[in-house]
DNA sequence: GGTTCGATCTAATCACTGTCAAGATGAACT
DNA sequence: AGTTCATCTTGACAGTGATTAGATCGAACC
């Protein structure tokens, strides 16, 4: 019989705790070189153990990328957390989670982008990225819900309203994380100013698609 | 002397146009295996030539890529243009502008990510891969400028509405085109009335960011 | 027509990657 | 003590991006 933790799983031998070290090597490499240069390899190597040691603790380099991913949308969930205070009102809620998304994909370009890339991939997480994403995903229902736009009892518009917003702070993180914008930033005086007015926008194109 | 073409560049010589056959294959090798599995050798292979041999038409394998982005913006500029009528009124055409481009993600969710992949990173593409995304954007821009919600005088205010409206296209086109939301689809009767049900919550989040 | 020249393609090679099988290590259990 | 077994290393394989030197073919020039 063997003493194993509920958590981590059976007790670290020769390292450690090398899925630990492994995950910290892989985000050390993906703040460091970016995402296209995090390979087993260079992750093994940061962690200064052999090219095949990750293979004990992650089946796959897609298994690893899960987990990096996983920890990630862990990461944004406590942001979030962090940035909406539950006893303001709901109305700051909303905007602060979403503003805190934006603002978590831009601090960590390449950890977002992991968590992306995972998340498109049908065939893997079935339903263990999901659950890592909803606690972020519940935050947002519930902002929605004291939000009082869409009544709580109506499940199924409350869900397209939550999509509807995770949706729109994806686009944003793409566009001003990763897009440059900088003559219309300029322009508007900051980049608060160019999000505040995207976002003023951004029920315009599903007015046209309701009225037309 | 020699007789170059202004738009392929020189003439082709053995292949009767190799960079095109290039093209071709990597369009094919995308749809068959998937964005992951297409290597600049896996390209050469479908087209029947050596290994080394794109590199006389490509710099880098991030160079055709860029190709490949390039002509799927043309692509999805087509796609657009076709599905808005330039004759309809500017409510529908804009709608009109926004489904084409989820409806082209969803059909063609390889060449897709290879174009938003490109277009992050930000060291390529100084101008080039902007040019070929004009075309959609300046269609998206004169929609919405026959829209009339934003004044066409107050330039910025109207970059700013079309990039709302892009980074929602782009939002949902993530959450459609690659997240199942299979029950909720279901529920709602289809794809269509799920989009729309989307569509029309869009506006919550940037009402609750200006008003909180 | 034959020659030359340069664009095009091949062959060979290097460093790197993901992955696996087989062996070495050493902590934990009897 | 000795055994067990997860952990880690070694060594190897195929596939990848990339570069080089050399073969090859086509078009222009005489």
């Amino acid at each position: 019989m063997k003493l194993t933790c509920p958590i981590t799983g059976p007790k670290p031998y020769h390292h450690g705790d090398l899925r630990r070290a492994l995950l910290d090597a892989a985000s050390r490499v993906l703040e460091r070189e970016g995402p296209n240069a995090l390979s087993l390899r260079a992750v093994a190597r940061e962690a200064g153990v052999s090219p095949a040691a990750p293979y004990h603790h992650f089946k796959d380099k897609s298994e690893l990328m899960l987990a990096i991913s996983e920890e990630g949308f862990d990461q944004l969930y406590d942001f979030m957390r962090q940035s909406a205070d539950p006893d303001g009102p709901p109305m700051e809620r909303v905007a602060a989670i979403g503003v805190a998304y934006v603002e978590f994909a831009k601090a960590h370009p390449s950890i977002y982008r992991v968590m992306y890339d995972c998340s498109r991939d049908l065939e893997a997480l079935p339903d263990k990225a999901h659950k890592a994403e909803d606690g972020a995903y519940s935050l947002l229902k519930k902002a929605m819900i004291d939000l009082g736009v869409v009544s709580s009892d109506q499940e199924v518009d409350l869900e397209l309203a939550c999509i509807a917003a995770w949706c729109a702070a994806h686009g944003l993180a793409e566009m001003v994380g990763f897009r440059q914008f900088d003559s219309l930033k300029a322009k508007m005086g900051g980049e608060k100013a160019f999000l505040a007015g995207v976002l003023s926008h951004l029920g315009t194109f599903g007015q046209a698609r309701n009225r037309g």
